[in-house]
DNA sequence: ATAACTGTATTAATCTAATTAATACAGTAG
DNA sequence: CTACTGTATTAATTAGATTAATACAGTTAT
């Protein structure tokens, strides 16, 4: 479920969470299901609990999980985090055109990519 | 010129080359020109020359930049570069169009900020 | 040649953040 | 009571970034 990569400069209980996030925002976990618990996954990946403890305690903060002393860590409602990923989508379009313009890169280039993703419904087939 | 950000996590040489990469990619510092010295940057910044040193280093093996001991150091022939930051930023446009599609978000939306970067010169005004 | 610039290299010290380690406490469930 | 859960705390370790202090080598102008 979660695979850790040690050449990645970014710390691992960050890639954790991003693993995590990711997986909650997919659709794959669904609200209201467990976390594997802190020791267990500690050990699933031969790493200190502390790093779990500390990858837990920021998707709490984030409002991915909610965790209950003594049962576990639980997917929460996170209707309201996808409309913040949207958000987050929505800038990294912005950045991604910025760059592309900065680049030369022409409008109608990234036009089609969009279009190839969403497929052709609403334009032209090939 | 460059300008540091002391909240970003990144290290600072790393900024520093992403910034000069910035600065090269889009043409405003053309092929030849000569960067700052790694001194006379670093009293700029107000860091050790041995960062600049480390930046400009890594540009270097990156191929954005040639030094020359006793001269300075100068913005390489990028051309190559360029090519491949265009299609680097090509695949992050459909990375980030998958997403979009995943979240549910509309076309229209990706469409529109594209225009707004880009300016509204090839559709409808506001 | 010499002074004042350039880049480059090296070694040690310092600092910070991430991670580990070792516990302890508290709540739940069988 | 036992064995799980999450949570908190303090100390030690590790790794990387940065600084510091030099030294050496090449260029340029005086």
């Amino acid at each position: 479920m979660i695979i850790l990569d040690y050449r990645d400069r970014r710390p691992i209980y960050e890639q954790i969470v991003e693993r995590f996030q990711e997986l909650m925002m997919s659709g794959v976990m669904e609200q209201d299901t467990q976390l594997p618990s802190v020791r267990s996954l500690a050990m699933d990946l031969s790493i200190n609990p502390n790093t779990i403890q500390r990858a837990y305690a920021e998707l709490e903060r984030k409002g991915y999980i909610y965790s209950v002393k003594g049962k576990g860590s639980f997917v929460a409602d996170n209707g309201a985090l996808k409309d913040s990923k949207r958000e987050a989508v929505l800038k990294k379009q912005e950045k991604t055109a910025l760059e592309a313009l900065g680049l030369g890169v022409e409008r109608e280039r990234l036009r089609d990519i969009i279009d190839k993703v969403y497929g052709r419904g609403g334009k032209n087939d090939d």
